[in-house]
DNA sequence: CAGGAATCAGACAGATCGGTCTGTCTCTGC
DNA sequence: GCAGAGACAGACCGATCTGTCTGATTCCTG
């Protein structure tokens, strides 16, 4: 299928790394986790880890990268079946990020929270970070150009900063809410910038 | 003035933790700083942080409450020179909110990563996180409430998510321009909240 | 079954963590 | 000028951190 048997195994343990990587550190924060802690929960050897990914940071980044490679799968999966056009799709992701928040293995958005631990530009977490948030901006726009409005860029700002704000206050405020009131918003600034302004 | 002279020489070393501890933590976060590294920076001595604080958290729940009471302040003095009666107060706090994220020393929102790096309930830097944001909204909802729309509650909401994807946003991004989109994206709000819907 | 790759558990290293404690020094208030 | 309070530097504690290394074991392949 995907390889040998062995290269299987080793791929199998990779993957129990990045799994219990995400859910240890998405409930108590990066730095809080160590690797021993990580290591126990996982049942995998210290080497295997250093073998696969050579540093807690890169672990981390790597976490960061398939995460974004789940959401990017569910996120089209959605936009596909959206009814509605442009903007039916662009409601979608509001959708879709109700259902996230109310996930209960959601713990606040793991970019963000890898951007503020490891802060400075050339930390590979931050990165990861940087590139996912740019992709999400990306797809609105991608979306607000399709619109036929005047300006779809600002749009595409203006719904990914209620995106943002979503994420954040439903973490922090534990009410899942938070992302429907964002969808609420974004219906308003998309019909607003319909009838032009 | 403000009590004996050796009570003042003590809120002088109190300050002057608080005020280093507020930089390192914002540029780092906030378990990649240890106590020794603090304490060389601010010229203190370890035994008076702990007389002053008793434990590396409550430190942390200090400056964040100290930054509350600051951030409080400006915020009230620019709402009573605000033009525009209650709308014009709502965007001065945008205004506000875009020299905020401009100033040199904004590396994010304090308050959110107290949250992430101490996400239990009973952490006392993210039940001072709770608390400020609980206020940030009180302070919302009570000039929606003078706009004399329908529910002025779900606005407040939603300039509250504006508000907090900008701060998170002009972060990540390195980009105050999030703060400036924002106070349009309240404005269109306000605007079509006025309208009636 | 034999050969080899990968994983295992766990010891180990060196640094750092938060926090406690001691003893000295300086400054204040009377 | 003396008693006391507070800050000082730094030793010290046990725990924990990331990362390295070893030697035994497990599992697949041929």
């Amino acid at each position: 299928m995907t390889g040998s048997a062995t290269a299987n195994r080793a791929s199998a343990k990779r993957e129990a790394l990045l799994s219990t990587a995400q859910d240890l550190f998405s409930r108590q924060g990066y730095r809080a986790v160590g690797i021993d802690t990580l290591l126990a929960e996982a049942g995998v050897a210290k080497m295997t880890l250093y073998k696969q990914f050579g540093s807690k940071e890169e672990l981390i980044a790597a976490v960061l990268e398939r995460l974004a490679g789940q959401i990017s799968s569910a996120l089209t999966a959605r936009l596909a079946h959206a009814a509605g056009g442009s903007q039916g799709r662009i409601l979608a992701v509001f959708d879709w990020l109700a259902d996230r928040v109310r996930s209960p293995d959601f713990h606040g958005c793991l970019f963000m929270k890898a951007a503020s631990e490891y802060p400075e530009a050339t930390d590979r977490p931050r990165q990861a970070a940087e590139t996912f948030k740019a992709g999400c901006r990306a797809l609105l726009e991608e979306q607000c150009n399709e619109l036929g409005i005047a300006d779809p860029s600002r749009l595409a700002h203006q719904l990914h900063l209620l995106l943002e704000g979503a994420l954040v206050l439903s973490f922090l405020e534990r009410d899942p809410r938070a992302a429907t009131e964002a969808r609420e918003a974004a219906a308003v600034l998309l019909t607003a910038a319909a009838h032009g302004s």
